[in-house]
DNA sequence: TCTGAGCGC
């Protein structure tokens, strides 16, 4: 499942929300989204877990959590419905070379 | 190299 989390620190990275993720299960890829100009964090990412349930409990655990200092918002994205691909077109992490603002796992 | 609701190139 894919999973939407708002509020996070500007200083957040990839890394930070694997690491707060992977405790509640198999993280599958991580994204933050950043400005395409100014290379900026836009203060908010996506978390895809393999497993839906794992996620749900992340969901609630990690929503309004204090994380260096904010209370991030954690919730189920909306383009993820059960039954349903999150999107159009397929993403592909570990395909091509890395860009700025995505890390490649494996 | 600022910012602070919002949904990804």
């Amino acid at each position: 499942m894919d999973i939407f989390v708002g509020s996070i620190p500007f200083k957040f990275k990839e890394k930070d929300l694997e690491a707060l993720f992977t405790p509640f299960g198999e993280v599958v890829s991580v994204k933050i989204i950043i400005d395409k100009a100014t290379r900026q964090n836009k203060g908010f990412g996506f978390v895809e877990m393999k497993e839906r349930k794992d996620g749900l409990s992340a969901i609630q655990a990690l929503n309004g959590s204090d994380q260096l200092g904010r209370a991030i918002v954690v919730s189920e994205a909306k383009k993820d419905k059960e039954g349903e691909p999150a999107f159009k077109k397929p993403r592909q992490w570990n395909k091509g070379k890395k860009k700025n603002n995505v890390i490649t796992w494996g």
